[in-house]
DNA sequence: AATCCCGACAACCGCGACACG
DNA sequence: CCGTGTCGCGGTTGTCGGGAT
């Protein structure tokens, strides 16, 4: 048995939104929110469109706060650091940009940044770090963060040209480098178990296997409650990401069901990567 | 002026995973 | 426990506009 069609593709418009559907859309959004059910919305909100589209319409478009045109030479490196840590995680990299949505950052990259990389150096053979089997943002996503010896870290391991692109600019981006995985500011994991309830093993395997492909695969195996790893420091982590998920002093602000991963970045701290597993209650 | 080419961006598609009945 | 519905991610494709020929 095949995969259920998300929509009736026969009577569903494709192709480019019109003003019209922008407006409808954006006005049920405005009234309603989601409703907690994209495949819904259409038909509730008048649009002959796929839920799916209608998501992806208001995520990148319509949404509020949403910044379009020139990326600045921060985000570009933030995204080129970024790419060379955790690869084409472009909605964690988008977590870290406000205002920058997923799939804005990877047409960006797609057709600029990589372009740009590539003039300044060559790829052959080298790019973002090994990545594991995709997995989205309700389960145990490994993160492999890996953190040169430098104490500003230079990304040529992994992807020269990010280097070199991050040597253009007079102001290094410094990343909480030591000589090895830096997990956490004290060097160690956080680990902590948000509801007290089954206890979440993490296990950590440094792979250290070239300089240049170094890497860090986080394992991390959750009981039946939720879970949260914290890497990085410092207290003023916050992020968002495409869906809404928002983390800030402590907790999370999901709009929609209760899960959520999210890596934050911070230019003076390093990458803080948090993972909220699970439907427990740490995930709010 | 017509055509071709290419870059940029929007949108689509398929998949994996969780939630829920 | 299982099947279905839904969500969100990331890769890919489609479309359009501008520059080159």
């Amino acid at each position: 048995m095949g995969r259920a069609p998300c929509c009736d593709k026969n009577n569903v418009k494709k192709g480019p939104w019109s003003p019209e559907e922008d407006a409808k859309l954006k006005e049920f959004m405005d009234k309603h929110g989601t409703g907690g059910n994209w495949i819904a919305l259409p038909q509730k909100a008048g649009l002959r469109r796929c839920g799916k589209s209608c998501r992806l319409r208001w995520l990148n478009y319509l949404r509020p706060n949403i910044k379009h045109g020139e990326f600045t030479e921060h985000e570009d490196r933030v995204i080129c650091s970024m790419y060379a840590s955790i690869g084409s995680r472009w909605s964690i990299i988008a977590s870290q940009l406000p205002g920058r949505t997923d799939n804005d950052i990877k047409n960006y990259w797609n057709t600029k940044l990589k372009k740009k990389l590539l003039g300044s150096t060559t790829m052959a053979g080298v790019g973002p770090p090994p990545r594991a089997p995709r997995q989205n943002h309700h389960q145990h996503r490994p993160v492999l963060l890996p953190y040169s010896s430098s104490p500003h870290s230079n990304y040529s391991n992994f992807f020269p040209g990010a280097g070199a692109l991050l040597q253009q600019s007079a102001e290094p981006l410094t990343l909480q480098a030591q000589d090895h995985y830096m997990l956490g500011s004290s060097g160690s994991l956080n680990h902590m178990n948000n509801n007290n309830n089954g206890a979440s093993a993490v296990q950590l395997q440094l792979l250290h296997a070239t300089a240049a492909h170094r890497q860090l695969q986080v394992k991390e195996e959750c009981g039946s409650g939720g879970a949260m790893i914290a890497f990085g420091c410092g207290d003023q982590q916050s992020c968002s990401s495409s869906d809404g998920t928002q983390y800030a002093g402590g907790q999370y602000v999901h709009g929609g069901r209760h899960h959520g991963k999210e890596m934050s970045f911070d230019n003076n701290n390093g990458y803080s990567a948090y993972g909220v597993y699970g439907s427990g209650a740490g995930a709010v």
